[in-house]
DNA sequence: CTGTTAGCGCGTTCAA
DNA sequence: TTGAACGCGCTAACAG
């Protein structure tokens, strides 16, 4: 076992005294932006340095220069893919502006989320995302604009992904459009009748799919009957439930199921499986999103291509462009369909 | 669009004044340990501080206190669900313990890894929890140790996931008891003739995995040819490409692949798919991890559990118990073989 | 180009 | 109990 004698970590004044220089020679050697400083002492503050395992204290240096170098990203939940996709894009994205990231989790309650938000506050972050938030009335919403608004007052920037319902800049995915034309080519195909399976009334994310499935499906003058349409957690265990629902009232007919999530998706096929109804066969199954699993199912799901990396580190790049400074900008990422083996071609007699 | 004007944040200093007490004061009545501090002047303090959107600044607590808040987690890739998961974990144990998270990706590279060491080093952060990390060579071995002795040396903490080669704490899980329990259940379901997929050479957790599965089976005077055993990343696609390479070298014998790990298993599960082996009725398919989408994919895939998200809480409670203050300590936590349908019982007669 | 000095926002002694 | 003063590690004026 090595030993842990406990030392204090090295602070610059070490260095500069090991160096014999001046504290500000070495500030300037090991971080000052341009070269100002003789080569020969910057060579030997950096010696000192290694043998010192000299490393800065960001936390001095954030209040030394009154900004820090970090963003805060909040979600629902890293575990789901969704989310953690869109992490590793803000990740990469601070990361190329020499920024840390510190994430939080709200586990899909904005009471958590407000109470994160005033915490993570406190780190000065260069920018807040937020992702995946949901308002359960009015009065929370208000919190949290708030609170948020006391922080771009101070100078922090704000981006909501997926929202655009906050004064806030945001990236949004054009979901009603990609619905839509997921619904033309799901008729193309040949399909005529449908169920769908949202998320929790409310959710933005939801309804745009939903109405953009419908408005694409009513352009060929097909409907989905209202008792074909459930609504369930956004969460695999809530597409699970909703699938078993509409089994439960009854869907014999019913040739494919939409549901506005992939992850719902995954677990509506798996209840269908269960309930005697496997996709592709007995039924086809088409979801939203493009997580990475999409493709491993079987039968792999069709869905709607969402970017998610770029929008996280779209969400960085649009908080640190300088128009965002002066006004809230919205930033638009496209859609893609993509067919897979979920929604086989319906062959003509059927 | 609202205003932005662009103010300071308030400071502690604004509060006292507001509040008409000193500073000691303010900062004693907001966080100050005991209720050393008169009610009414909290009162009061409290009230300013809401009245000014006071918040804290944490970097500046940090500097007067000498030790931050947070804890820093290195993974491979966060959008992997294996890390992902951990990730979950370790931030919500870090926040029972009022820690707020930050986190880096190393995109599998030893020298990314010792680099964002260094940065994270920086922060000053209580626990540095290393996941995923590799070592492609021993000379980024000793460095990385050097960097993270260092730390510990100046009272921060260390923890290793996965991995007991380094000279500091860890979180273990029994690999290869796991991998060989699984090997005796897949023997007593019928199967006879098996085939591998490892990770990377020089991988431990690849490396325990396959020598466990492989003693197993050799406690029923069962061998794997070694032509049947190939190697690939340890992602989807590293799985994917290896089952071809399987079906390339001929595994028309072969009953069941064993990968040792599902995000590989399910690459694989593709591949065989694609070639004309679907499992499970032309193969079976066993992985390691059981990551959540293992029962979603189809067939649903037969894997040995390791508790993900408290393998990341536990790592967090290691990482701050006193034990762990005087000397590197190991926690192993147990696994559990799930057996699904991706690897049916073998009919008799086969 | 270098060194001295005054803060940054906060916790925490020390007297009062 | 409260307040004044000092120090945390660092940057950014300001002189030299």
């Amino acid at each position: 076992m090595p030993e842990r004698p406990k030392t204090a970590p090295a602070t610059l004044h070490d260095v500069a005294r090991e160096a014999g220089v001046s504290l500000a020679t070495a500030s300037r050697s090991l971080n000052g932006s341009a070269r100002k400083v003789n080569d020969d002492y910057r060579q030997r503050v950096h010696e000192a340095a290694a043998r010192l395992d000299y490393s800065p204290n960001l936390s001095a240096q954030a209040v030394a220069k009154g900004a820090s170098s970090t963003v805060a990203l909040l979600v629902s939940n890293i575990a789901d893919p969704y989310f953690s996709s869109i992490a590793a894009g803000v990740i990469r994205g601070a990361e190329a502006q020499g920024l840390i990231v510190t994430m939080a989790v709200t586990e899909r309650s904005s009471a958590r989320e407000l109470q994160l938000v005033r915490t993570l506050r406190g780190q000065r972050p260069r920018v807040i995302i937020l992702t995946g938030s949901r308002f359960e009335g009015p009065r929370s919403q208000d919190a949290l604009v708030a609170e948020l608004t006391a922080f771009t007052n101070t100078g922090g920037r704000v981006v909501l992904i997926s929202q655009r319902e906050l004064p806030f800049s945001a990236v949004v995915v054009d979901n009603y459009a990609g619905a839509r034309r997921l619904a033309n080519v799901l008729f193309e195909q040949g399909y005529r009748r449908f169920a769908a399976i949202g998320g929790d009334r409310g959710l933005m994310t939801s309804g745009d799919r939903l109405s953009g499935f419908a408005d694409g499906l009513a352009e060929h003058g097909i409907a989905i009957h209202p008792d074909h349409i459930t609504r369930g957690e956004f969460t695999r265990d809530g597409g699970f439930a909703a699938a078993q629902e509409l089994l439960t009232k009854g869907i014999e007919a019913v040739q494919l199921v939409f549901a506005v999530s992939d992850v719902m998706a995954v677990g509506a096929m798996s209840a269908l499986r269960e309930g005697g109804r496997s996709a592709p066969d007995s039924i086809a199954v088409a979801g939203f999103d493009d997580i990475p699993m999409a493709r491993d199912v079987t039968p792999a799901l069709t869905t709607v291509n969402i970017p998610l990396e770029e929008v996280g580190m779209r969400a960085v790049e649009l908080a640190l462009s300088s128009t965002a400074t002066t006004s809230d900008s919205v930033v638009t990422v496209g859609t893609r369909v993509i067919v897979r083996a979920s929604t086989p071609l319906v062959r003509a007699g059927d």
